[in-house]
DNA sequence: CATGAATGAGCTTTCATTCAT
DNA sequence: AATGAATGAAAGCTCATTCAT
């Protein structure tokens, strides 16, 4: 974005790469990732939506597999510290978050895809931990443990084990039910609550 | 289609050695189903393997899905009543029998597989909620719903909800970890029993 | 050819494969890689101009090298014993065939991409060797031992030496020059002739 | 097309660090074309080892052909006077550098993708032709007409049929073993001499 | 004049499915 | 009822070449 004298790195020689092509492609392979699942996703399709020749991404990218991670990468969570002053509102806050993107479309089936490839392309599931899951987990963890230093929690809790529970829930009701009802979030923190809390 | 083996086996009228053939064929795909997901799982490698040829595939299942469906449907569940007296310890062996199958070669995998497929056949999905998902969470319900019986629970605690937040646990955990500590079971069934029991 | 009933090995179970598809396949595969080279010799191509699938290659052979490979294979020479009561007819013999099979369309470059590839399909070559190379050598040899038997020859000719002399000659002849004259069986078996016998 | 470097090292007009990049592409081209064959040998593979991009090349020369011929170029020939005072010395000296030029690394490869390009690339054949093969056969030619105006030849006997021979024996040797002995050129200058003097 | 980006065509191989025996 | 043969479509990837800076 007008980038061109900044510091002068380097010259810019040659021709400049168009930068929206390649948020064009990786946004088409992440939907095609999770819509089609991983086998399925093909770059010459990907090609095709993208307005673009094959070659043009393998200049970017090494390969299939590389062009699927390249696209997980982008879901890369924000870690915002919520604090809201109570730990159950802002448990259900980013319960909340969690929900939406569960529901996004093909959001279970990009997770399906990446357990999936586990065998054979085992860098997205990789790769997935540590974008998507360990933060959102590290965000619960952090409400948590401050709940713990403000001695709201019984002792022996084990916050890992928390958040476990309270982001298992989606997924354990995502597998009987796709629809999750809007006040699951809350309802889930309820039931969690009455268990790792003093009383 | 090709639900000809049901439930039980039934004095084989016909042809006995085919039934044989027919178990093969099936477990070979759900092993392939499970190891490669659905869309590298391949008839020409499953006939090979079972020794058959794959027109005697599609003489007996329509086509892929059917047979991954097929597959999906001999892992039905049993669903013992287990009764140690001790609802607590009733929940932790469940717990632990599942730990088991998820951790089983490949057993997360297929749960992907199943999911990553949802879009392109949704009865893969279908099947697997009403074989495996939903057995052991009426396993796990029936054990809670015995203790509420008994006045060990809380008012107001939905034994679905609780069986959920249990299940779901092992897999948020696998999600941000493949290995599930030996004592995952019983830490997660303390930490729910503390919230859904009176005290 | 009408071998239903021979011996009954097997008995021809499935559909039977097209046993004039298969030649016609490797006769086209030949011509290709004479004529174009290994790495320019295209399976797509073979099976257009051949009119089969491309599958149908493939199970038949297990790849480009594989059918190039058979392709040299039936380039298999005979090794007849010639005898016409002199040598020298009889080396005559041999290298006008020589020659007429050098001349042949392309002749020179199959030998070219044998050579060529080497590194990449060393099987080439090794066929090539044996299947054609060797057959002449030995022929050419054969004549000469016999010719020694009867004291023809100068003590301590190496026939396979000699052998390399004539055959040789017609690749360099070629190299420095693709028009190799009718007669030029006969004048390089007088030169060698000449320094070979016993005067 | 690409022939700027002329025969010898004038002084350098214009940009002489341009010359030494020539020179580079060159080698690694030739190295290229020798071990991979024609159309094997990648421009972009060449380009990247050579530290420049395509169009760096395709200013210089006006596609692949003229590259790989500009490479065979490079190869031409020293033809110097050698003069042992023994016909049969220099005979040996000069087979005895053209075996040591067949066994380097590659070395009947290149002759192979030469002879393999000749249809598609005729150029390359005919500048082998000129700077190759015909300087290396007057070499050994010069010999046996300095032999013949001493008289040591008989009669009748072509210096041009004699080179051949000589030559040939070695590619007929190669193509039938890769092995080619020590010993080999004097072998063959043994026999040919036997062949071509008086007695 | 050199660069990196882009292209279209092509490669070998595999798959799910149907056909002929 | 079972086989092996055949098919069309598609996949991932690479190449020689040209374009835009």
């Amino acid at each position: 974005m007008g980038a061109r004298n900044e510091i002068s790195e380097k010259p810019a020689r040659g021709r400049p790469r168009n930068a929206a092509t390649e948020r064009r492609i990786v946004a088409i392979a992440l939907e095609r990732l999770a819509s089609e699942g991983y086998s399925r996703m093909s770059l010459d399709d990907i090609a095709d939506r993208a307005g673009v020749s094959k070659p043009t991404i393998y200049r970017r990218w090494k390969g299939k597999a590389d062009l699927a991670t390249a696209a997980i990468r982008t879901l890369q969570i924000a870690e915002p510290r919520v604090d809201t002053g109570s730990a159950r509102r802002d448990l259900v806050g980013i319960l909340r978050n969690f929900r939406k993107s569960l529901l996004r479309p093909n959001g279970m089936s990009l997770i399906g895809s990446v357990l999936a490839e586990e065998r054979h392309t085992p860098e997205l599931l990789r790769l997935f931990r540590a974008r998507i899951v360990a933060p959102r987990r590290r965000m619960l963890r952090r409400v948590l443990e401050d709940a713990a230093a403000r001695g709201e929690l019984r002792r022996g809790v084990e916050p890992a084990s928390a958040a476990a529970l309270m982001i298992g829930a989606f997924y354990a009701h995502y597998l009987a039910n796709p629809r999750i009802p809007r006040s699951f979030a809350e309802e889930i923190v309820n039931l969690v609550w009455q268990g790792i809390t003093r009383r």
